[in-house]
This record gives structure tokens, sequence and C-alpha cells, in this order.
DNA sequence: CCAAAAGTGTTTCTCATACACCCATGT
DNA sequence: ACATGGGTGTATGAGAAACACTTTTGG
């Protein structure tokens, strides 16, 4: 076990007893992986410690918890990121959603409770970097990246959130166009950011319009850097401007 | 009491025990008053019966229903409508929701529960048709518009979920402009359309690009019914075809 | 000099906006 | 005949979409 694990371990043993045992966080962090739309899945474990396959990163929340808060946590323990935008999306809550036996089962043992009523969730999502290995201390050492349409079996109704979650994704960027930041590095060149957007809207985009439109966009600003060691024309990196983005949004609004 | 309300009570009665004291739904029922767009509020009483204000029509969950089946009762509790569209758009669940003693209070009578913990509650949508006077079967018999910039004070945190609602109805409506036709009689004329959305918006629209946009629409169909008794040029009657639109709104969605 | 990706302009079409007058009807 | 609201057309500008060639660099 990893030092920080007990230190982890402790503070959940601490709040353990304000743990609300009725609803629970579920985070749709989708990326890229091998250019095609991923979702970052935690591996579940039964009651031996058996790695009995993958779900949501999710958690039940505290009592003294905002959802947002509770959201947040489960980004972080499951990532290491914190300063991304999450949306809350959508409120799952069919008392179907826990119908099947061994979910139920593995729900009781996870949360050691005996009997576990239902539980409605809140799903959350984000666009989020490709972090390619996890800090083992965060709270899943086993979490990776599936492309969104081959998605092992799921427990409960986490399938279907995943599916809710990225028809969001789309209109979610169309209202902040911010949010690919959230995936991109700090630099990136023109190619990235149209391939994020072609990924994400699974659409081909055409080069020179898609060039006019991000000069048009003022908090897209050129950089002087450009890529180095490639064998061919070297691309211009391009970096968010956060504070004209905020002053075009607010400008953009006040029609 | 009305001899429906017995029934009601019976109903309630029974399934009593099955109330899942966690999580609730509230509904923000829109519709148009005097030219400006409004919200449904119920009344509510203390333990002794005595009025107290207003609040949004809204209920506990019960253990059998989904949240989408608890939403459509409330609105048909509150409204006796049935077939409108209905939108969750929202969940709020800070733990300060219900920080105020008198709401916790009231809740607690309310209820008929000693101690009431935490409740999540999932917030709905709809644009809904101005029925004037309630059937008094129906569970509040005291259910009235209010402005919403006339809103008076309200319990937990509902007039933030007022305001949240009324930025989600304009996006709404633009993802789906077959909401207005909830509220819309089934035969209703240029100017009575055009109103609702200048209501809805906010915002004055010039007619003739508004005909030329409604022309433009397949699915408003123009009657031969024309107004009657009018002291000018009778308006003519329009209807919302159904069919024409969800074959437009799919050829759309393909792209 | 060749391969490979970067970068650049023009035309066309659609759609939103702005704007002013005649029409039908009841009193 | 007049008051009242119903209904119509045209011109302009902005932005989306279609489309092909030259530039730069490493190997």
């Amino acid at each position: 076990m990893h030092p920080s694990d007990i230190e982890n371990m402790e503070t959940q043993e601490k709040r353990k007893d304000m743990l609300y045992s009725h609803v629970s966080v579920d985070c749709v962090l989708l990326g890229i992986s091998e250019d095609q739309l991923s979702v970052l899945l935690v591996e579940r474990s039964d009651v031996d410690g058996n790695k009995i396959g993958f779900k949501l990163p999710g958690s039940l929340i505290y009592d003294t918890e905002t959802l947002d808060e509770a959201a947040y946590r489960v980004l972080n323990e499951t990532t290491g990121l914190k300063r991304i935008s999450l949306k809350q999306f959508r409120c799952f809550g069919s008392p179907s959603r826990t119908k099947n036996k061994d979910d139920l089962q593995w729900l009781e043992n996870a949360l050691k409770l005996n009997k576990v009523s239902r539980i409605v969730t809140v799903a959350y999502l984000a666009l989020c970097k490709n972090t390619r290995k996890f800090n083992p201390s965060y709270k899943y050492d086993e979490a990776q990246w599936f492309k969104v349409d081959q998605i092992p079996h799921l427990p409960f109704d986490h399938k279907e959130i995943i599916e809710a979650a990225v028809q969001e994704m789309r209109a979610w960027m169309e209202k902040e166009p911010a949010i690919v930041f959230d995936y991109l590095p700090s630099k990136f060149t023109a190619f990235q950011l149209r391939r994020t957007y072609e990924i994400i809207y699974n659409k081909e985009m055409d080069v020179r319009n898609f060039h006019k439109k991000m000069n048009s966009l003022e908090y897209v600003v050129p950089t002087d850097d450009i890529q180095d060691g490639v064998a061919h024309r070297a691309a211009r990196y391009y970096r968010f401007d956060k504070v004209k983005y905020n002053k075009q949004r607010s400008k953009f609004n006040k029609n």
C-alpha cells in the first residue's frame, strides 16, 4: 500500500459516519485515446479484492458536501486534476437502476451497509486531459480509458449515463467553447484543436474554414513558438487566453 | 373537504411507508399571466392549517417511482394536466438548502417525520397552459400564478430554482421548438405565437420576419378557420402538426 | 528533390435583420 | 369613414460552406 493511501483511508474513516447513503455522484470523464472519444473508467473489486470489471468513478456524497464538491472530489480522486470544468448534466434515479442482484450485492459490500436502498445519482461531465499514468496516491490505482463505442459491461445504468454524456458534451461545447482547452495542453497547434473538435463531433472539418474561424476568435492567440524537429513545415503553437475569452463571452451574452 | 380529497388521502396513506424521504422533485410550471412570464406556486400551510405563503409544487418521490413519474404526478396533482413536456433540468442538493429553521420545522410537520435529514431535489420544468381555475379535486386547491419578477418570499432555494428555470426555458425552446405548443391552444393565431415568444424571451420581434419564419416551418400549418367577431381584419388560425414536426426534426438531426 | 503536413482566399448560399404600407372588418 | 389590428416583400450584411494550390522542412 502506498503511504498516502493510509492518509486517504484515515480521512475517509473520519467522515464515514457522515456519508449520506441515498445520493451519489458519478463522473463521466471524457478524453481522447487513439484518436477516439473515450471515457475514463475505474476498476471494481469484489469483497475478496478480485477485480470484477469497471465502472464510472463515483461516490456517495458526504452530509456536509454540495453535489458539486462531491463531483470535484471524485474527479480529483480519479485523476489528480482539480481545475477543470465539471458540469452537472442529469440525475438518474430510476428504482430499477439497482435491480441487478450482483450490482446490489457489490454495493452493500463496498459501502459496508446491510441494506442498500435506492440510490439516486447525479451525473457530471468533463472533458479532461489524458494524463497517461495516474498518480497511485489517488484513490483508484486502476483507471483506464475506454473508447465510447467499445464500452465493456458496466454495473447499474452506467452505460446509459455515458451515452447521455456524449450527447451532452456536444451541446455543452457549443455553449461554452472554452472547455476544449481543459483537454488540450497549454500550447497547442491548429491541428490539435481541429482534431479535438472532429473527434468530439465525429465529423471532419474543412481545414481552411477552420483556420478562418479560429483566427476570428480573439481568445485563441498565436504564440511565437513553433514545432521543432518535425519532418515537414513546422506548425505554430497557439494558446488560450482566458481573460479575452471572458470578455468576448460577456459581450456576446449582453444581447 | 371535497370528496375526492378523501380518495387522494387514502391513496397517499397506502403509499406512505414507501415514501423515499431523501429525494424530492419540484416543478417549475411556467406560463403567462397578464402578458408576463409567470410561475405557478402552491399555498403552504403550517401545522395548524394557517396559510403561510407559497412554494413550488413538489413532492418526495415514492420508492417505486422514477423521477420522471414523480414529476408528472406533481404536475397532475397541481394542474390536472397530463400530456405536456416536462424536462428535468437540474438537481439542487446543497446541504444548506434546508438551513432555514422555519423551513425545516415546516418540512418535519408536513412529512410527519421527527428528523428530516438533507433532501436533494430534482427540478423539472414545463411551459404549461394557463388553466385559469384548477379543479378542486387536485391536491392543492390554492395554486396561483406569480410573475417571475414578482416572486414572493419562498422557502428553501425555490427562488434560485425558478431563476435557473427561466434561463433553461429559453435554451430548451431553441432545442425543442415544439414546447410552445404545450402552452398554446390547439388553434392559435400568428399573434398568439409571436406574443408567446416575445414574453418568454422578453424581447420584441419583428412582425414580418416572424411571419416569414413561421411560414417556413412546415409543422405550423394554416387552417381554414379565421377569427370571428373581431373589430378588425380577422386573423387566421394555425395548428401544430406533430407528425410533420417529428419528420423535420429527425431530418435535421441526421447531419 | 521528394514526402508530408502547414497554411492561405475567393465564391456562393443561407439566414437574420431592418424597414413601411395596404387590407379586412366592426362600429 | 375611421379605427383597429392583420398581413405582406425587398434589400442588406454576416456568417457557413465549398473548394485547390503553394510553402516549409527533414530526410
